[in-house]
DNA sequence: GGAGCGTGCAA
DNA sequence: TATTGCACGCTCC
């Protein structure tokens, strides 16, 4: 007896690119359609152990059925880059297994498989297995003949048999192809019958056999209707039918008795396994190749009313997670609750979960020691409910940003597939997306949330274990988690906005940008869309000839660098760059905070985002309180709408003075940098000095502001195109700029040399306080990757050290506050500065502790620096 | 309705 | 072809 599986190559590649996150290696190649085509095809091997075995592909865009309908799968999407990438793959890995792949020009898989299943179907001595996503193959089923269609998930599958396709349809698997020839299929853009879907096909099927019976006997279809509707697309119906036929004499020159199984090249695929990073897959085949890769089976308990929440239920150490749909937790509904414990895995709706006193006194007891994944979403959540979170001692998202912070969303399913944890469903999977999100049914979602918790509860272990390794305990422990509590204090808080204030900013802005749209399109002698580049791109270049400057990939750039250049070329120009400001004022700053105002408190809480950054530094979005103009005063007036919450108080600004300098010059021990900074001169202009030659007295405005460039570029990693870029100069001349500065600082120079060299032996960099940044680009062998891991060497010790600084200072500041009783409230962290604001009578208190505090948070071997203001706005803190 | 692009704001 | 971010409006699908 001959066992043949036939695995339909394109389908199952679909399914389990779309069914699991988008895996990737360190080097950024993607896995994850490779990773489940892996486990679907040792699961098959296990299961089956076939003598015979092949897989099928799709060859090329164009097929022989497209010479019946030439918009055959018209409508479909092309397929993502991220998975075509990925099919060689899987042809290099099916080759390590010593299966043969099979394609050919002009046909799809399914021909392929209906071919060689046809060859054998009658044959006593062979059983054919099929695996495929595809219903279209049910065709092919018969006595010899199995189709195994996956269902949710790529492992789990649904097994056909005649049977079984007449209990789904009530249909033989030849009538399947009348089913699709009545219905169509939306995917591969079939057209059938429109209006006629599975029921009326069922229907018709049940009582005429085929779609030719159907037409035969049009007469005697009841419905005036359907009637119609048939009668008007029977030549589309037809060729659906014939579309939808597997063709089963493809030319192969390989029969069913070539396609015996060889033996696996073991090296071959451990070697694959270890590119792709397939550890567990890998450990599973130095052993052995049976264990299951199906989700474990965790039992989940349903508290209710009815199986009341118990003392029992509420151990120390637990996993405590908190779902919510909407990414806002301060204006989003929680959906579910789920602990994870010794004592079991427990899910709790919402509303039984918040109003219930065991679980309120559990979850404020400071003894309780509770994990999460995102502590501060966690506690202000269920702040805005009255529940006093208290005592979480780990975070786990927290903790897979520190040890890895570009391994992605940092989801719990993306750690748990990446840690080979629990396995928990990515959150697309169970809710959906965009407008179509939505909540399960209960059941499904106290599993879901049951395996959050208890994926928590597992990877606590070893990322603690981890970080430990990675000398980054003190970082999370003592930095990183406090914190997360001071920063979801200060976005509880919020800050306080003048609302009419900002409405009226907003209606100057808009009658003057009436005003300007009226002068410019009378300026362009036409009405059209300003704010649109596209249009505005024909305007200039297309109508008035203004020259071309710089092209975008799409059409001309209109930036705000190339309107610049293309000043006094014509009058309109001014009256768009004018507009261009006043536009971003309305849109983004005026109308984005006016609707974030939060309809409860009147304030507004920003999120801070502690695990988004590759270099450390916070976030801020919802609205971003980071990006608040400050430059021009026509924006910088925004500012006046941020005003103290408290009577009488002040808004307070400490900001750092050249952190990531004097980081560069610490780090670098650099001495003309340092001594400098000693000094306490102003380091541009002592820069320009070194670089100019001449003395401090004799720097110029100009030579002082191209040294400022200069030690930008330093600090981000220095091009002489860059450079060149930014101050409008040559190339050469950059370069000039660049030599002498290295000249002047050869502690930088060395510095930066060293940084990329350490970083190429270890693969990451680290900053002051043992954050990490992996960079496998650096050995890349594209120039663009590699040149740009260089600079990102340079850039993030300073850039991240400075982060770890400013929060240190926060966590420290906080501390102080707290012990000197004061009413002042931090508000805000702009990466190099605090907001507070102060009550009149603690102006002077703070005035000393912030500077005290900023300035000794860690020792350098240079000062720090910390400058402040206050005022009755933020305008005014300046 | 969502994705990608061009643009522009901050440190 | 200078570092890190976020958000807007437009266009295209």
């Amino acid at each position: 007896m001959n066992k043949f599986v036939l695995i339909d190559g394109n389908s199952i590649a679909y399914r389990a690119f779309f069914a699991l996150p988008l895996l990737n290696t360190d080097k950024g190649v993607y896995t994850n359609a490779v990773y489940g085509f892996t486990t679907m095809l040792l699961k098959v091997l296990e299961e089956q152990q076939p003598t015979h075995l092949a897989v099928a592909f799709d060859a090329g865009k164009t097929t022989f059925r497209h010479e019946t309908f030439k918009e055959y799968k018209g409508k479909r999407e092309k397929t993502p880059p991220e998975l075509a990438e990925q099919l060689p793959v899987m042809r290099d890995l099916l080759k390590a297994f010593r299966i043969d792949s099979i394609e050919l020009d002009q046909y799809e898989a399914d021909d392929i498989i209906g071919t060689l299943s046809t060859q054998v179907a009658e044959d006593e001595e062979w059983e054919v297995h099929i695996y495929t996503g595809d219903k279209d193959l049910l065709q092919l089923v018969n006595d010899h003949v199995t189709v195994h269609l996956t269902k949710k998930g790529i492992t789990n599958v649904d097994t056909y048999q005649p049977k079984q396709v007449d209990e789904r349809y009530g249909l033989t698997p030849a009538q399947i192809i009348d089913l699709k020839g009545l219905m169509g299929d939306s995917s591969d853009n079939i057209p059938g019958v429109p209006g006629v879907g599975e029921k009326t096909a069922l229907k018709l099927l049940n009582q005429f056999h085929s779609l030719e019976g159907v037409y035969e006997h049009l007469e005697e279809v009841s419905g005036k209707k359907l009637k119609e509707k048939l009668q008007d697309n029977e030549q589309e119906a037809r060729m659906s039918k014939q579309l939808a036929t597997i063709y089963r004499e493809v030319p192969l020159t390989l029969k069913p008795a070539d396609l015996a199984r060889g033996e696996v090249d073991e090296q071959a695929v451990k070697q694959l396994f270890k590119e792709l990073e397939f550890q567990s897959l890998l450990s599973k085949f130095g052993g052995d190749v049976e264990e299951k890769v199906a989700m474990e089976n965790l039992t989940i308990t349903v508290l209710s009313n009815d199986a009341p929440l118990l003392d029992k239920h509420l151990h120390s150490p637990s996993a405590l997670y908190i779902e919510m749909l909407e990414e806002n937790y301060h204006v989003g509904e929680i959906t579910g609750v789920a602990i994870a414990n010794a004592a079991g895995i427990f899910y709790m709706s919402a509303d039984y979960a918040l109003k219930n006193d065991h679980f309120k006194a559990w979850a404020e007891d400071d003894q309780t020691v509770i994990y999460t994944f995102d502590a501060k979403r966690t506690v202000v959540a269920l702040g805005w409910k009255g529940i006093q979170l208290n005592g979480i001692t780990f975070d786990v998202q927290m903790a897979s940003y520190l040890i890895d912070p570009s391994a992605g969303s940092h989801e719990i399913a993306d750690i748990t597939s990446r840690k080979d944890g629990k396995q928990v469903q990515t959150d697309e999977a169970v809710y959906g997306k965009g407008k179509k999100q939505q909540l399960p049914e209960e059941n499904e979602l106290a599993q879901h949330l049951g395996r959050k918790a208890a994926a928590i509860l597992d990877l606590q272990e070893s990322l603690k274990k981890e970080l430990e390794d990675n000398h980054q305990w003190q970082l999370f422990e003592d930095l990183e988690m406090p914190l997360s509590v001071i920063l979801g204090r200060m976005e509880a808080h919020g800050i306080a906005v003048n609302q009419s204030e900002l409405e009226n900013m907003g209606e100057d802005l808009t009658k003057r940008l009436d005003e300007l749209e009226k002068k410019i399109h009378e300026a362009a002698g036409e009405t059209f869309n300003i704010n649109s580049p596209k249009q505005l791109g024909v305007i200039l270049f297309d109508k008035l000839k203004l020259p071309v400057i710089k092209k975008t990939k799409t059409g001309y750039s209109t930036s705000a660098d190339v309107l610049e250049k293309l000043k006094g070329e014509h009058e309109v120009i001014d009256h768009i760059l004018f507009y261009r400001q006043l536009g971003k004022l309305n849109s983004t700053y005026i109308e984005g905070l006016l609707k974030v105002i939060h309809p409860v408190t009147g304030k507004i809480h920003t999120i801070f985002n502690q695990a988004v950054t590759q270099t450390g530094r916070l976030s801020s979005t919802e609205p971003n309180l980071q990006n608040i103009p400050i430059r021009l005063e026509e924006g910088r007036k925004i500012r006046k709408a941020f005003i103290p919450s408290q009577e009488g108080a002040s808004l307070f600004a400490a900001d750092y003075s050249q952190i990531e300098l004097r980081v560069l010059a610490h780090i670098s021990k650099d001495e003309n940098l340092i001594q400098a900074f000693k000094d306490g001169m102003d380091i541009h202009t002592k820069t320009a000095s070194d670089v100019f030659g001449v003395s401090t007295d004799e720097v110029t405005s100009t030579m002082r502001r191209t040294a400022k460039a200069v030690n930008f570029g330093i600090v981000y990693g220095i091009s002489d195109y860059g450079l060149s870029q930014n101050l409008g100069i040559s190339r050469k001349e950059a370069r000039t700029f660049i030599d002498r500065y290295f000249e002047s600082y050869p502690g930088v120079k060395k510095y930066m040399e060293d940084v990329v060299e350490e970083a190429r032996e270890k693969g990451y960099v680290t900053t002051m306080l043992q954050r990490r940044r992996y960079l496998p680009d650096l050995t890349s062998r594209n120039f663009n990757q590699r040149s740009f891991a260089e600079r990102t060497a340079m850039n993030t010790p300073i850039q991240g050290s400075a982060a770890d600084i400013i929060k240190k200072a926060m966590v420290d500041m906080s501390r102080a506050m707290k012990e000197a009783e004061l009413s002042s409230v931090m508000l805000l962290q702009v990466h190099d500065e605090l907001i507070f604001e102060v009550p009149e009578d603690e102006i002077k208190t703070m005035e000393k502790l912030v500077k005290e505090i900023m300035e000794s948070t860690v020792e350098l071997n240079v000062p720090l620096l910390a400058e402040m203001e206050h005022g009755k706005t933020w305008y005014d803190a300046k």
